[in-house]
DNA sequence: TATGAATCGACAACGGGGTTGTCTACTCCG
DNA sequence: CGGAGTAGACAACCCCGTTGTCGATTCATA
């Protein structure tokens, strides 16, 4: 059975993955950003893209709303984000990502292309073109647990 | 600014890693290893090829044997691995991969190779195989994060 | 041969990132 | 008005990794 073609394929994607977010995340330690994790990275993206609240955070991810608060209070710690009470619903906090907050994902975004450029430099722009793209069809294309259970959220009703 | 390419890409890395790992461990649930991880899987084989102290296995893998050996503990519940004494080194527990290990290791190994299957049917053996070298080359071809802290371990003798 | 350095594995405490369950406050709809 | 649904906070827990410390053992060498 030598070594698995399988299993070697999949360290190698998260090897992928580990190589670019280690990159990305040593260069912003350097320039400021110590302290920045992966996942603060694209919690921000997606609050600042519109997901302002803990809960409508934690579908777009698919984590729960408490797994998202605690991501919030970390990003808040570190200068991110503000918590801000909604004029309208008293419930919500509504998130508003803070100047040094869009600062690091400006950041972070430039070194992930850089990154991504260095790539396409080395196996050719449309090799990696084609490689997103049967990515996205392959992970996308799957009817499986995240998405089996960003689903179940959905139909029970909350939980919590 | 949009989206990051860059950023998307890590994610697409991170999501084609997740999507075969789901699978394989649903999979492997469903046939009589329920509890599996991927970090068993891998560490597992790690073992098997050689890695059989919990020190070694630390190495291997690039994390604290304090790690390696909480990895170990759960392989053991699990019953994938006995722990015995090394008739000549009274330090040592030497590891050694049970029946049960080594089914759970080919049973798993060959779900991976499917859900590689599956990809290579879907965009081409060719477009995957020129997708794993450019991969491997460009995991390997770091000498950050991990590979430093790995020499780093070397270098200066054990901390702990 | 005795001793000091290096290594082994175990244990404790901690942090990050998740989970579930429970709770109160609030909104919204009939 | 009242009940259903939702928001967020808090506690407890799990997994996987970390550092630091420890006693036991081996090994090198003076």
């Amino acid at each position: 059975m030598a070594r698995s073609q399988g299993a070697e394929l999949a360290l190698l994607l998260l090897g992928g993955f580990q190589s670019m977010v280690d990159d990305v995340h040593g260069e912003l330690a350097h320039r400021g950003h110590e302290g920045v994790r992966a996942s603060h990275e694209f919690a921000l993206r997606a609050i600042d893209e519109g997901a302002d609240t803990a809960s409508e955070l934690g579908r777009r991810l698919s984590v729960s709303k408490q797994g998202a608060a605690k991501t919030i209070t970390a990003l808040e710690k570190l200068g991110y984000l503000r918590r801000e009470p909604d004029s309208l619903d008293a419930r919500l906090k509504r998130l508003r990502v803070t100047d040094r907050g869009h600062d690091m994902m400006a950041l972070g975004a430039s070194l992930f292309d850089e990154v991504r450029e260095r790539w396409a430099a080395q196996m050719g722009p449309g090799q990696l073109a084609s490689l997103e793209a049967h990515l996205a069809r392959l992970v996308a294309h799957r009817p499986s647990s995240v998405d089996a259970a960003a689903r179940l959220n959905e139909d029970l009703g909350e939980t919590t």
